[in-house]
DNA sequence: CCCTGATTCGC
DNA sequence: GCGAATCAGG
């Protein structure tokens, strides 16, 4: 394969929009992550950060040292991957832009936005299901967040705000985000969908 | 071990 | 220009 304008394209589209190499990679076919990282950079399209410090690297070469790689500047902050995730907020406030004159005496509004986690509520979930977490549970492999991939259960456990916090880490199933237990919990079958009496 | 991008260097 | 090998790191 090689890197037809039309490909380049493709991987330009990709990089902006946060992909991975390797995603990039399986994306296009033919080429390995690697060839995908040599071209972004012989792009000059690497930093993917917003302000990243442009003017770097006043390195002087003569001296003929040794050829060891050194000085390593790599402010590149990890950028938050946008992983598949049950996306919780939802209220779309229309917002008349005009500022309150003066601050209410107390604010009602509870901070949105909360990743709540998709906690088994303790609906009417087959029981099977929910024996089958319970005991996933205790076989967790416990990851940390940075051991979160694509092929392990982002199911999390425990209180986050305490040491009891960690994700399930099993082998998922595929293509879903978390093991099969999980994954019966967390995609429920679309009919508990009782209307509350109000 | 899984993954990420960065860099080097023979082709 | 290309990309495998390697490096450095989460």
């Amino acid at each position: 394969m090689s890197w037809t304008e039309e490909r380049v394209e493709i991987l330009k589209k990709m990089w902006g929009e946060g992909q991975s190499a390797s995603q990039i990679a399986k994306e296009l076919g033919g080429v390995t992550r690697n060839a995908v990282i040599g071209k972004v950079h012989r792009l000059g399209l690497s930093n993917r950060t917003t302000g990243a410090a442009a003017a770097e690297k006043p390195k002087a070469e003569a001296a003929p040292e040794k050829p060891k790689a050194e000085a390593k500047p790599k402010p590149v902050k990890d950028a938050p991957k946008p992983e598949a995730k049950p996306e919780p907020v939802a209220a779309a406030e229309p917002e008349p832009a005009s500022e309150a004159p003066v601050v209410p005496a107390r604010r009602q509004i509870i901070p949105a936005g909360q990743p709540l986690p998709p906690q088994p509520s303790a609906n009417e979930i087959s029981p099977e299901a929910l024996a089958s977490v319970r005991e996933v549970e205790k076989k967790a492999r416990k990851l940390s967040l940075m051991d979160l991939t694509e092929r392990t259960c982002k199911w999390p456990i425990g209180d986050p705000a305490t040491e009891e916090f960690w994700f399930c880490g099993l082998p998922v199933q595929a293509g879903k985000p978390y093991c099969e237990a999980h994954v019966g919990v967390a995609f429920q079958p679309m009919s508990s969908r009782r209307d509350r009496r109000r």
